[in-house]
RNA sequence: GCCGUGGUGGCGGAAUUGGUAGACGCGAUGGACUCAAAAUCCAUUGAUCGCAAGAUUGUGAGAGUUCGAGUCUCUCCCGCGGCACCA
C-alpha cells in the first residue's frame, strides 16, 4: 500500500461528510440527547493557535462517541463577536467591525474545518447578527420588565483607555482586564442588573453541578456569603434637636465577642454621609475625612498599609453591657463592606488590636460568650451579606447591542415594543470611543430621537450599548433553535416561539460544557443569572444551564510562555495540519497530558503520534479475512474496547490513545490481523483520528463511513486471562512474579511457590502466613529468625 | 490570612483507587538495513554498587497506620488558581 498521504485523505474525506451531511443534527425525541458545548470564540483577527482547539478537539471526540452510542448529539459552533477586542481590531486596521468580523469568522472558520470537526454548520449562530440579537434585546426587556434592570449615578470603574466604563467582573487587580490600564472611580449614568437578587440561589445550586472544584469555589468566593448580625448602638452624647447621628449600625459575624467591644471604628465614607446629613463636626475631623476620601480615589481603593484614625468625640452605648466606648474615624473600615461600621474587640481582632495599640485604646479581657447570648444581648439582627455587586451593564462603545429603550420626558423610560425589536445598531461615519461617557451612539441624532412608544411624544434611544457578556449569556439556548432565529427577523408576530419551542426544551441543559477557567467569574455566573431568570419566567425548563463542565489546561508556547505574537511564539495549527495532519494534531493535543492540566507545546513531540498512524496504515497489510487472537491478545482486545469508552467518557484521551497504542503494539506481532479486530481497532479510534480511520474503513470494502457506525461491544466473560502473573512478596518487599491460573486458591499458589527453587532461599526461614490476594499477589511473612540464628 | 488544586525518570506522563512504581510516548545509547543519509526494525534506558547473577535505594520533606503506602492519617515545604484590612 502506498504511503500515507494525509493532505489527500484529509481533504478528500472533510469534502465527503460535507456531501454526505454526515454531521447534520435535528430535533428527534425518539432518542436521548446529548449536547455538548464549546466556549465559542471571539473571531479575532489573529487567527487560531494550535491552543484553541484542544477543548474543541476535546468535544469531538466526545460528541463522536456519544453519537456512535446511540445519542442524538447536538455540537454546534458559533461566534461571539461583539465587544472590544472585535472593536478594537477595527479600529486598529481602519474597517468596520461587521466587515472586521465577517472576515475574521471566515478566517476562523477555514482553521477549524481543516481539523475535522463534526459540527453541523447549520446550526452556526453569530451574536452580532440581528437576528440574534433582537433576542439579546428581548431577554433584556425581560429584566427590565421584572424590575432587574434599573439606572444608577453611583461612581463605577472606568477605563481611561477603553473609555467604557466596566463591570467589577471585568477588573483584575484593580486594572483593566483587557488592557491592563488603571481603572478609575467615576460617577455617571448606568444601566444595571440586579444578580444580587440571586445571589443566595447562584451559590446554592452551586453544590448540584458537575463542575471542577476549582470554578466552583471561584464563585463561591466572588458570590462571598457572609452570614452575621446586625447591632445598633445608641449615640449618647448627640444633641437631641440637632442633626448629629443618632445610631451606628455595625455588621458583625462575630456576636459573641460583644462584650469585647472598646471602641466603634467607621469608614470615611460613612462619616461623610454624616456630614452630608448635617452632622456638625470640627475641621480637624472634616480634613482628615477629606484625606482619607482623597487617597482611596488615587489609589483605586486599595488597601492603605498604614492604620490611621482619629476620634469624633462621639460616645456610644454597647447594647449588650451599658457601656460607653468612642466612636473613632478610620482608614481600614471599608464603605461599601457590611454598613461601613465596624464593632472593634482588640481582644479577638488582629487590626483592631493593631489600632488599639496604636492609639491607646483599651482592650478588654472580656470573656466570650455564645453566639446567641452576644445576639440576645445586642438585640442583634441575623443578617446575610454578599460580596458579589450589582452587573454594570452599560458600555459607552459603539460595537455592542444597543439597549432596546426610550427615554421619554412626559412617560419616563420605555421598553421599545417587541414587534420592534431588533433595534439595529445604526451604520456611523466615526465608532471609536468618544471619551465622553457618551456613547458614539449618541452623536447619530436621526436615531436616537424617535417617539415614545407609549404616548406618542419625542423620545430618545438609550445610546449606551451592551457589554461583551450579554451575547453569551443565551447562546446554548440560540443554538438549539438557531434555524428559527434565521426566519424571524423580520417577523414581529411570534414573539414568544423561540422560547417556548419544544426542541429547546429537548436539548437543554447542557450535558457537557468545555471551555477555559479565565470565565469561572465572568461569563459563568452571568449565563446562570440570565438561565435563572428565564427559569422563572417558565422559557426554560431546568434551573441552571450547564450541568457538567470541563476546563481544558491552557497549551503553552515551545519557551514555556503563554502563546503570544509578542513572544513569536505562536503556532498555527494550519502549519502543524500541513506538515503531520489533522489526524495527528488531533491525537497529539490529546496525547500531551491530561486534558484539565496545562503543557508546552512541542512539535517534536508529535512525531510519536505520526508514527502511530503510520503504524496503522501499514498494519493494514496484515489485515486477513481469517486468523484468530490467542487468549491473552483477546483479553487484551476486550479490555481496550472497555478503557477507550470509559476513559472518552472520563476525559482522559491520553490513557485512552495509550491503550489503543498498547492493542496495536500487540497486533503488529501477529503475521496477520483478523479483519473484524482491525476494524474495531479503527472505530475505536475514529474518534481520535477521523480522516485516516474512515480512509481505512473504506478501503476494507465498506461503502458508509465508519462514523456512522455503532460503538463496538466488549465480551465481558474474556476481561480476564486464563494464565495470569501475580507478584510474590517476602515480608512486604517484592521478590519476583508467578505465573498461576485465574482461579487459584491461596493453597495452590502456596505450593507452587514452595517448588519453585528461585523463592527457595526467600522462603528458608519457613512461612509463618501468607496474604494472598487473588489476580494481585502473594505477600509471604517468614519467621522471624532467633539470636542464635535458627528459626525454631 | 482563608479556600481550592497540584508536586512521580532527561522530558510529557501511567498506576486497576491500598497490591509488580515508571505503562504509553518523546529523547538518548548500541545494533540491523543502506555506498551514505533519512525512514523503518531490534535491544537497552530511574539512581547507586557489581564483570555478572544480583543487591540496595527510589514518587516534595518528616513521622504514623498496615503484611504491604505514589495512594490513607498527621506535621511541614514548594508551585498554580480564587478571595482578602470582608468586620
Amino acid at each position: 500500500m502506498k504511503e500515507y498521504d494525509h493532505q489527500e485523505i484529509e481533504a478528500r474525506w472533510q469534502k465527503k461528510w460535507w456531501d454526505w451531511d454526515i454531521d447534520k443534527v435535528g430535533f428527534d425525541p425518539s432518542k436521548p440527547k446529548c449536547y455538548v458545548l464549546d466556549m465559542f470564540p471571539y473571531p479575532s483577527g489573529e487567527g487560531l493557535h494550535v491552543g484553541h482547539p484542544k477543548g474543541y478537539i476535546a468535544t469531538d471526540i466526545y460528541s463522536r462517541y456519544q453519537k456512535m452510542r446511540g445519542f442524538n448529539v447536538l455540537h454546534p459552533m458559533g461566534w461571539d463577536a461583539f465587544g472590544l477586542p472585535a472593536e478594537n481590531y477595527a479600529i486598529k486596521n481602519k474597517v468596520h467591525p461587521k466587515v472586521a468580523v465577517a472576515e475574521n469568522i471566515a478566517y476562523f472558520k477555514s482553521q477549524l474545518k481543516k481539523i475535522g470537526f463534526n459540527y453541523d454548520w447549520e446550526h452556526e449562530i453569530n451574536t452580532t447578527d440581528p437576528a440574534y440579537y433582537k433576542w439579546t434585546q428581548w431577554i433584556f426587556l425581560k429584566l427590565f420588565e421584572k424590575g432587574l434592570a434599573y439606572e444608577s449615578w453611583e461612581p463605577i470603574n472606568w477605563c481611561p483607555s477603553c473609555q467604557t466604563g466596566l463591570a467589577n467582573e471585568d477588573l483584575e487587580d484593580g486594572k483593566c482586564e483587557r488592557c491592563g490600564s488603571m481603572v478609575e472611580k467615576k460617577p455617571m449614568r448606568q444601566w444595571m442588573l440586579k444578580i444580587t437578587d440571586y445571589a443566595e440561589r447562584l451559590l446554592a445550586d452551586i453544590d448540584g453541578l458537575n463542575w471542577p472544584e476549582s470554578i466552583k469555589e471561584s464563585q463561591r468566593n466572588w458570590i462571598g456569603k457572609s452570614e452575621g448580625v446586625l447591632v445598633k448602638f445608641e449615640i449618647t452624647n448627640s444633641k437631641s434637636e440637632t442633626k448629629n447621628p443618632k445610631e451606628i449600625e455595625v455588621f458583625t459575624t462575630r456576636p459573641d465577642t460583644i462584650f469585647g467591644v472598646t471602641f466603634l471604628a467607621i469608614s470615611p465614607e460613612l462619616a461623610k454621609k454624616w456630614l452630608d446629613d448635617g452632622w456638625e463636626a470640627s475641621e480637624e475631623v472634616k480634613n482628615f475625612i477629606d484625606e482619607l476620601l482623597q487617597w482611596r480615589a488615587t489609589n483605586n481603593f486599595k488597601t492603605d498599609p498604614e492604620k490611621k484614625g482619629l476620634a469624633t468625640g462621639i460616645l456610644a452605648v454597647n447594647p449588650a453591657n451599658n457601656e460607653q466606648v468612642p466612636v473613632w474615624i478610620t482608614n481600614y473600615v471599608l464603605g461599601d463592606v457590611g454598613t461601613g461600621a465596624v464593632m472593634a474587640v482588640p481582644a479577638h481582632d488582629e487590626r483592631d488590636f493593631d489600632f488599639a495599640q496604636k492609639y491607646n485604646l483599651l482592650i478588654s479581657d472580656a470573656p466570650l460568650v455564645s453566639r446567641e447570648e452576644g445576639i440576645n444581648s445586642s438585640g442583634g439582627i441575623n443578617t446575610v451579606r454578599y460580596k458579589l455587586k450589582d452587573w454594570v451593564f452599560s458600555r459607552q462603545r459603539y460595537w455592542g447591542e444597543p439597549i432596546p429603550l426610550i427615554h421619554c420626558e412626559k412617560c419616563g423610560v420605555v421598553s421599545v415594543p417587541e414587534k420592534d425589536l431588533p433595534v439595529v445598531l445604526p451604520e456611523v461615519e466615526h465608532y471609536e470611543p468618544t471619551g465622553t461617557g457618551e456613547s458614539p451612539l449618541a452623536n447619530i441624532t436621526d436615531w436616537v430621537n424617535t417617539t415614545c412608544p407609549k404616548c406618542g411624544g419625542l423620545g430618545k434611544r438609550e445610546t449606551n450599548t451592551m457589554p461583551q457578556w450579554a451575547g453569551s449569556c443565551w447562546y446554548y439556548i440560540a443554538y438549539t433553535v438557531s434555524e428559527k432565529l434565521k426566519s424571524q427577523i423580520t417577523n414581529s408576530k411570534v414573539s414568544d416561539l423561540i422560547f417556548n419551542a419544544s426542541d429547546l426544551n429537548y436539548w437543554l441543559p447542557v450535558d457537557m460544557y468545555v471551555g477555559g477557567t479565565e470565565h469561572a467569574t465572568r461569563h459563568l455566573i452571568y449565563a446562570r443569572f440570565w438561565h435563572k431568570v428565564l427559569f422563572d419566567l417558565g422559557y426554560v425548563s431546568y434551573p441552571e444551564p450547564f450541568t457538567k463542565l470541563k476546563n481544558q489546561g491552557l497549551v503553552l508556547g515551545e519557551d514555556g510562555r503563554k502563546m503570544s505574537k509578542r513572544w513569536g511564539n505562536v503556532v498555527n495549527p494550519d502549519d502543524v495540519i500541513e506538515l503531520y495532519g489533522a489526524d495527528t494534531l488531533r491525537l497529539y493535543e490529546m496525547f500531551m497530558g491530561p486534558f484539565e492540566q496545562g503543557g508546552v507545546w512541542s512539535t517534536n513531540s508529535m512525531i510519536g503520534m505520526r508514527r502511530f498512524l503510520e503504524r496503522i496504515w501499514r498494519l493494514m497489510d496484515k489485515v486477513g479475512e481469517v486468523g484468530t487472537l490467542n487468549s491473552e491478545t483477546e483479553v487484551l482486545f476486550n479490555q481496550t474496547i472497555k478503557k477507550v469508552g470509559e476513559d472518552i467518557i472520563a476525559f482522559q484521551f491520553n490513557t485512552a490513545i495509550s491503550s489503543l497504542m498498547i492493542l496495536v503494539n500487540k497486533l503488529e506481532e501477529l503475521t496477520q490481523a483478523p479483519k473484524n479486530v482491525f476494524e474495531t481497532v479503527l472505530i475505536l479510534l475514529a474518534p481520535f483520528a477521523p480522516h485516516l480511520t474512515d480512509e481505512l474503513w473504506g478501503r476494507l470494502g465498506h461503502a458508509k463511513s465508519i462514523h456512522l457506525q455503532a460503538w463496538p461491544k466488549f465480551n465481558e466473560t474474556k476481561l480476564i486471562s486464563e494464565q495470569t502473573t501475580i507478584s510474590v512478596q517476602v515480608n512486604g518487599k517484592m521478590r519476583g512474579t508467578i505465573n498461576i491460573k485465574h482461579d487459584d486458591g491461596e493453597e495452590e499458589v502456596l505450593n507452587q511457590l514452595k517448588n519453585d527453587p528461585a523463592f527457595a532461599k526467600w522462603l528458608a526461614k519457613g512461612i509463618e502466613r501468607a496474604i494472598y490476594v487473588p489476580d494481585r499477589l502473594i505477600n509471604i511473612i517468614t519467621r522471624p529468625l532467633l539470636d542464635d540464628g535458627s528459626n525454631k
